[in-house]
DNA sequence: GAATGAAAATTGGTCTGACCAGATTGGTCG
DNA sequence: CGACCAATCTGGTCAGACCAATTTTCATTC
């Protein structure tokens, strides 16, 4: 997909234009024939780019003008651009974004561990052994994190929570990549989300398992949000 | 929005025929001209629909051809369609609809919990009676088990998980809806539910409170599942 | 001044035909 | 068989035209 073709360029200043809420919902936008003069383009790239914004929510077209919609119909693949309407993330829509993270890996530890068999569980387990291994540096860690958390994805196999885990994270990490964060855990949070997970595995109790995911998305978040902190305190 | 637009019924035929695997992944989708001349339709209203669906993230657009995307990466969008595409509705994925909502409204409740003051704990309160004063017909306690979870997502008020939760169940109610089910859940469970929620409420426990949501939604898709599994027998 | 209805203007919906840039395909040659 | 080139095909965009639906303006009445 290349994205340099005049029609996206066009929907993305328009839909940058519509999350700073240069337009309120409800209002009109320029005609097509005044966006045509205002971006040179033709009229046709101008529809196009309006069918965009209207397949993402963003707005309503209909005979007499284009509408903008309240921000809550919009698709969530407008959630990467409204992060990166500013130098510095929004840090409440940073730990929104993790917060659901952490409930979509807690629902596929949930469901991997009641439908794993025998050779999934003692997957599970070498890799939880591998992810204790790996230390509480994020950064030297992600890779075995990222490729646990895929595991119980697959494992789970629940189509809805992938495509919208695939969606976001495209998203966030597209955005978060940019700051280069140094992100440390706490070596004993860590030790006991490590544990518990194990203990879950070892019991085959769902909620010690997904409960355990969870805490280490806290621990994660803690941290994200801190480190971002000292960057604005700075 | 007017969706007897041309380009949008466009849209939506190509988009079933994907989803109806008649277009194998990476394969090319025919010409905008031949498009255009099998649909009785211009080239421009062809593009609108082929923007539509680049956006739905169900293909690639670039000079040479149109692609077709896996379906991973495809935005949530498609999930209400894919669910329509048979005359019942999968079981499989009416199941992981359900896991969804569960994990996005638990999310919520743990939230909520965590945020809320003294007067939005006494309106759950309130309405955690009024949930079992409603009984175990889903029908008839609808209203007041969604004015609840909504209630949850306002305090909450978690924006990505608005979004996904908006979106989802715009789709799901949308295609459950011509089903007309008959739900009715177990009474003790209900009251299980409705007395872990108290407890929650009462301690401030968010694991209860939350857990609490899940098992409510636990019991909701084995209703949903069974009286689906029932038409099936039929 | 407010309400109503009709006419005019504006807006989206779609078409045709043209031209350009990039990709694909098929033929030829070594 | 592989490399290269030309022809063809495909998407990207434009201008101008016309029709249907909505909005705005204006005139009339109370």
């Amino acid at each position: 997909m290349n994205t340099t073709t005049l029609s996206h360029e066009i929907a993305d200043t328009l839909r940058t234009e519509i999350l700073r809420q240069q337009y309120r919902s409800g209002e009109r936008l320029p005609s097509e024939r005044d966006l045509a003069a205002r971006f040179s383009a033709s009229r046709g790239a101008v529809r196009e780019a309006l069918s965009q914004l209207d397949q993402l929510g963003l707005i309503s077209i209909q005979p007499g003008g284009v509408r903008v919609k309240p921000i809550e119909e919009a698709s969530i693949a407008i959630l990467g651009p409204l992060l990166s309407l500013s130098d510095t993330p929004n840090l409440l829509l940073v730990d929104q974004f993790l917060q659901t993270f952490a409930a979509m890996s807690a629902l596929n530890a949930r469901e991997a561990l009641t439908v794993a068999n025998t050779e999934q569980l003692a997957q599970m387990r070498a890799m939880v052994a591998a992810v204790h291994k790996s230390g509480t540096e994020v950064a030297a860690s992600q890779k075995e994190w990222v490729e646990f958390m895929e595991y119980l994805a697959e494992v789970a196999d629940n189509l809805v929570v992938r495509l919208i885990g695939n969606d976001l994270k495209a998203q966030f990490v597209n955005r978060m990549v940019k700051e280069e964060l140094k992100i440390t855990l706490k070596k004993k949070a860590v030790a006991d989300v490590v544990q518990s997970l194990n203990e879950g595995l070892e019991t085959g109790d769902r909620d010690i398992f997904s409960n355990a995911v969870l805490h280490y998305f806290d621990q994660l978040r803690a941290a994200v949000i801190e480190t971002l902190n000292q960057r604005l305190a700075i």
